[in-house]
DNA sequence: ATAGTATTGATAATCATTTTCATTAATGGT
DNA sequence: ACCATTAATGAAAATGATTATCAATACTAT
């Protein structure tokens, strides 16, 4: 598992690989869904900058180039990416939901309460343990969230 | 740690003390607020019946008994229970936010997404993996999310 | 290029939660 | 027990995020 530097300085990401206009093409067919600008706009918005972004901070991005594209369309076709698990919802407590490519690896999140830091962590182990969970109380695990908070080492100094 | 069935048979929970009416009003004196009858009756009815409750349910529960209390007294006194960790707030995806006593033992929660059962369940592993996650990234962790879902054994049949 | 259908975006609607503010109730001191 | 002080309450309005509506527009297969 390698990481890297989020582009925003904020975030330490499981590295992902590039991805081409074609693809996401491609992406929005797989759906069954037309191909838009205003789609490819959107996936082009996502895979540049913040990995993990909401609704209004993407909004508000692609408004600079693309001020035609309004907040319906955005919340659809996330929900759309969503559903197809193209892209994952991430949820910190009563915050709006942010949003990311769904990279090929798994991962969790560990989050700074204090600045908003986000760092990306796999830990198989836990998710073994989990299934163990489910298995001891006869479910099927379909999915799961495990979101870390505390203050990173910036923020612990002040 | 002892598992009991829930009231509605839709929770599997960490066994609870039972706690009474001097105590609660024990809790409030402690949190430096001002014993109400409407914040004793909203012990009073987290303490019985369903464990991790809405506010809506919470509000249309009291209304039966004590018709008076108005849905501004419930969120106000669970942020203010929240703050003081007297209640812990789950949330479950986009639904609604549930509370529950803070029971002495920590727990986590194995939900299904089909009868909406929740199970609480511990796991020192995990919780110690947790930690190991958080060091290797130089937080000092403060708190955590982890919800696991799938489906019970009923509903794995249907 | 056209027809047929999906998509779009402005706006209204919804849902959970918070705020406001005039009225009421709890508490500590008498 | 009686006040005075100040916090608490509840009805209603405000907010914030998300979803639904619908007439106008843009894809795409022919
Ligand atoms: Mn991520
Ligand atoms: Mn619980
Ligand atoms: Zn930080
Ligand atoms: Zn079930």
């Amino acid at each position: 598992m390698k990481l890297i530097k989020g582009k925003e300085n904020k975030e330490v990401l499981i590295e992902r690989e590039p991805i081409d206009v074609e693809t996401f093409k491609r992406m929005i067919r797989q759906m069954g869904l037309k191909v838009t600008k205003q789609r490819v706009h959107i996936l082009e918005a996502m895979s540049e900058g913040r990995a993990h972004i909401t609704v209004q901070e993407l909004y508000e991005k692609l408004q600079k180039t693309h001020p035609e594209i309004g907040f319906a369309t955005i919340y659809r076709f996330l929900k759309n990416m969503t559903d197809h698990n193209l892209v994952t919802e991430v949820r910190m407590g009563g915050f709006p939901a942010r949003y990311e490519l769904t990279p090929n690896q798994h991962h969790d999140h560990l989050n700074c309460t204090n600045c908003g830091k986000i760092v990306e962590f796999e830990n198989e182990s836990i998710e073994e343990l989990q299934e163990s969970v489910a298995r001891k109380f006869n479910f099927k695990l379909t999915g799961h969230v495990l979101e870390l908070y505390g203050l990173c080492q910036d923020c612990q100094q002040e």
